[in-house]
DNA sequence: GAACAGGCAACTC
DNA sequence: GAGTTGCCTGTT
């Protein structure tokens, strides 16, 4: 409580180099949600914190030590992202000043590959609650800011319950897909960290060999589980602006190592900018 | 009450 | 290999 009121915070980042607000409400992440005064409590790791934007820097309030150890990997701040350029034109140009300030986050691995197949074909206050029904559910509760909260429940906790376990969560066909994702991640069937450090094709090509995951959940799950930055989900934004803006036979590829953080940027200006309208807030 | 949503899989031709 | 349809559920 005297948390918030006092905002005791350690200084993280340069407000320029590391927007919270865009970070957290682009998309790639389902659980830091914005509380009174903007700050935003967030659980990852098994770790929870809080982060704020005073004046031109943002703050976190956390466990110290977790800070170095987690927080800091965690929001990738040791990349410059202020160096990364794309020559695509003058639309992406634009989506780079809009979106300036967004950081991919090193997410877990199984909880970004299980978020994501919850995603499909819904929304993100629906995919947010299926995920916070699944964590108070099944995960671990810690104590933090005088609250309760709960960690993203193992691979192997999940992979123990069966579909109909799942039904308090209200996922529907989605359900199975989630046990099955869970089953191979905890038999080492499918080793999420090797994914991590190969190569691109095959990442996606063992992703896509799950139930329930295609080229879209893949590619999400490459660029924001695995940080592999050649990830390129194309959703039905993404399809509207590759269409409107890119030419025919458009390469993703041709943007370079970085193309899934123009991608990012695409995503953002196209769903919230001035043309996008997105049914959440912002 | 039908259509749809930030997909996928199974099936058709 | 391109196109169609069912799938759970919540919202419009």
């Amino acid at each position: 409580m005297q948390h918030r009121a006092e905002k005791k915070g350690i200084k993280l980042a340069r407000l320029s180099e590391f927007d919270p607000v865009k970070t957290f409400e682009c998309g790639q992440c389902f659980r830091w949600n914005a509380g009174e005064n903007g700050v935003y409590t967030g659980v990852a790791m098994g770790r929870a914190a809080r982060v704020w934007v005073e004046k031109d820097s943002v703050y976190i309030d956390a466990d110290e030590k977790d800070i170095s150890e987690i927080w800091h990997d965690y929001f990738d701040l040791d990349r410059d992202y202020g160096s990364i350029v794309f020559n695509a034109g003058e639309y992406l140009d634009a989506c780079v000043r809009y979106g300036s300030g967004i950081r991919i986050l090193r997410q877990d691995r199984w909880e970004a590959l299980c978020s994501f197949i919850i995603s499909q074909c819904n929304n993100i206050p629906r995919i947010k609650r299926i995920i916070e029904t699944l964590c108070s559910k099944f995960g671990e509760p810690i104590s933090a800011f005088g609250e309760t909260l709960f960690t993203f429940p193992s691979a192997e906790r999940i992979a123990a319950l069966k579909a109909e376990d799942l039904a308090p969560l209200r996922c529907g066909y989605r359900a199975s897909y989630i046990i099955d994702a869970a089953r191979a991640v905890s038999t080492g069937a499918l080793n999420l960290d090797e994914l991590a450090a190969c190569d691109f094709d095959t990442a996606i090509k063992a992703l896509k060999s799950l139930k329930g995951v295609g080229d879209k959940v893949a590619n999400c799950v490459a660029l924001f589980g695995l940080h592999n930055m050649s990830g390129f989900p194309i959703d039905i934004w993404m399809k509207r602006a590759l269409e409107k803006y890119f030419p025919k036979n458009f390469d993703p590829k041709s943007l370079g190592p970085y193309a899934g953080l123009a991608q990012q940027y695409i995503f953002f200006y196209t769903r919230n900018g001035k043309e996008g309208k997105g049914n959440e807030k912002l």
